[in-house]
DNA sequence: TTGTACGCGTTATCAC
DNA sequence: GTGATAACGCGTACAA
């Protein structure tokens, strides 16, 4: 009933005193209820709601020298695809009492003393990569002590952290072979920035498939661009102005998809029919374009809570040597793709 | 250059020992500069740098009863409106040292001991509420004590918290008035859930400009629906199989807006000329449709660091009785809205 | 089984 | 201007 602190909240001495035990048996009683006789328990749990105690949970961090807080790293937080990943990793760390800091750090390879601060300062106990690198600089030798990490999304065998990602080379082979049975020999691709290495196996993936039929990759069919609408919209142009232009287009993600439909619409084109596209990613949106896109799905809810649960592994010691996770992601059929006209 | 600590991690004894002063002085070169002679000052810094000392901000925020953190209530993470809100927030919360921890309450009115447990357990100082409600029941005693707070983008009057929003009233008639200036008569209405205030608010600004006209407003021509994809194109769908059809739909977000020109287009309708559409946000996505789209653009950044600008005020002491903020929307005229055929 | 006593790293209040 | 010292709330050896 009684509150005895000046700030209002209840503190353990309150429980304490309500219940005539000392603070000890009160942290005993919420810690370990076992080693406590169930009389004193009784006494104490009865005494915690009377006078509305709630553990302070800043005191306990700093006694047990952890914030209970992962950052994740994402390199654009306004990217719907990274919103449900964040769901996911957000679904498991509640589980464990953990809470997520979420730091954008809008694709730049360093934010200096952005992060790292965090890390310094013992505000994070963990970190989840949603990009394939870390965003500041660890090299220094007082920075070496980083904290547990996990990548997921992005693959950086360099890293040697424990990753969950797709099968993206497949997932693309799949993607370009679809086409190809569709009848599409002429088939460009729009992929994205160098730095990213899930570029580089989407991109095999699409060079595989395509060396399979027997013919050379043409070179002048790959396009590099941003991930962005507007990219996919100027790679198609491109594209489509070239003397010999593709009767399809695989972008490397939905949203360079949707800019490649919306600027072959703009140029006068009929789709599918005067060109086929597939995206990546499966985004919400995506089943809304004009015609609804046709697209790899990735499983981005549970990439994230698996990457969480690789993270507990670690910080919780619990299976130290887990390797990587490697998630399936499907074609989905939509209207985006048809056999070429000619 | 030594750390004597264990955990790897000098602290400020150390500092204090490196230096030949005491914790005291230490602690004071660093938070109060001012007070110290030079010449320790500068004995002191030099300490700090050769055994690399880094304030532990677990403790500090532990001494000072304080998480230096503010949770961010949005309704729906995965909305493409509020990402830009929060980088708003995140940028002003940066500057003053506090961190942002992002609870997506996922449209629920409530969520039982998700957030009021954060709040009790004082791990953060304030909030910003991106939603109309608090999302937790805060009746009983013991949780009257709540943390400074602001709401931004919606607005509830009987909450009495300052508020940054645009005139939601004004930016909607200015919408359903530019319609009518292009000749529409006949112009219907797509509004979102009855519970979110703002949509009051637009819905008001689009009857007055109505009325302006001597016609009555046609209640059939508003349809209520959810802010999303889905729900403009089923209310779009409705709307454009009525015996007598509108030349021209306003809807509340853009989202609803792009949905009903995916619908519109579905059933054959050539936009604009067939049927304009207005929405509202401005969502980047906006200019990419096709037709592009004419919409009230939010100034989504400005609302963020408004409402973390009015936080600080109450968290620092500043002006405690600041009222709201408003902030400017205009009309961003594209293509999707044109005169009526007829 | 329970209580005493101490420490976590920092800051605030005193003296000097 | 500076240095002891006492908190902050919790968890846990250790002693009883």
């Amino acid at each position: 009933m009684e509150q005895r602190n000046d700030s209002g909240a209840a503190t353990m001495k309150d429980v304490a005193d309500a219940a005539g035990v000392s603070t000890a048996t009160v942290s005993r009683t919420l810690m370990n209820p076992e080693k406590v006789s169930s009389q004193t328990r009784q006494k104490v749990e009865q005494a915690v709601l009377d006078v509305g105690y709630f553990p302070h949970n800043l005191s306990r961090n700093f006694k047990r020298n952890e914030s209970k807080t992962i950052l994740v790293i994402v390199p654009d937080i306004s990217d719907p695809f990274f919103s449900e990943v964040i769901c996911g990793i957000e679904n498991v760390a509640a589980q464990e009492g953990y809470l997520i800091l979420i730091g954008d750090c809008k694709h730049q390879q360093k934010q200096e003393h952005a992060f790292i601060n965090l890390i310094i300062t013992k505000q994070i106990d963990g970190m989840v990569l949603l990009g394939s690198n870390i965003p500041f600089d660890a090299s220094t030798e007082e920075q070496k002590n980083l904290p547990p990490m996990v990548m997921a999304n992005e693959f950086t065998p360099e890293l040697k952290l424990p990753t969950v990602h797709i099968d993206n080379l497949t997932s693309s082979f799949n993607a370009t072979h679809y086409l190809q049975k569709l009848g599409h020999r002429r088939i460009a691709c729009i992929t994205g920035p160098e730095d990213m290495p899930l570029c580089k196996y989407r991109l095999e993936g699409y060079k595989k498939a395509m060396l399979r039929t027997g013919d050379k990759v043409r070179e002048d069919y790959i396009i590099r661009s941003d991930f962005s609408h507007e990219g996919g919209a100027k790679a198609t142009k491109r594209l489509l102005t070239m003397p010999e232009p593709p009767t399809a287009i695989f972008c490397h993600n939905d949203m360079m998809a949707l800019g490649a439909m919306w600027q072959a619409k703009r140029m006068g084109l009929k789709l599918p029919s005067a060109l086929s596209v597939v995206g990546f990613d499966n985004l919400k949106l995506s089943q809304y374009s004009d015609p609804p896109l046709t697209t790899i799905g990735q499983p981005r809810f549970e990439i994230g809570s698996q990457a969480m649960k690789l993270l507990l592994d670690q910080l919780q010691g619990h299976n130290i040597n887990v390797g990587s996770c490697l998630l399936d992601a499907d074609l989905i059929i939509r209207e985006s793709a048809q056999a070429p006209k000619s």
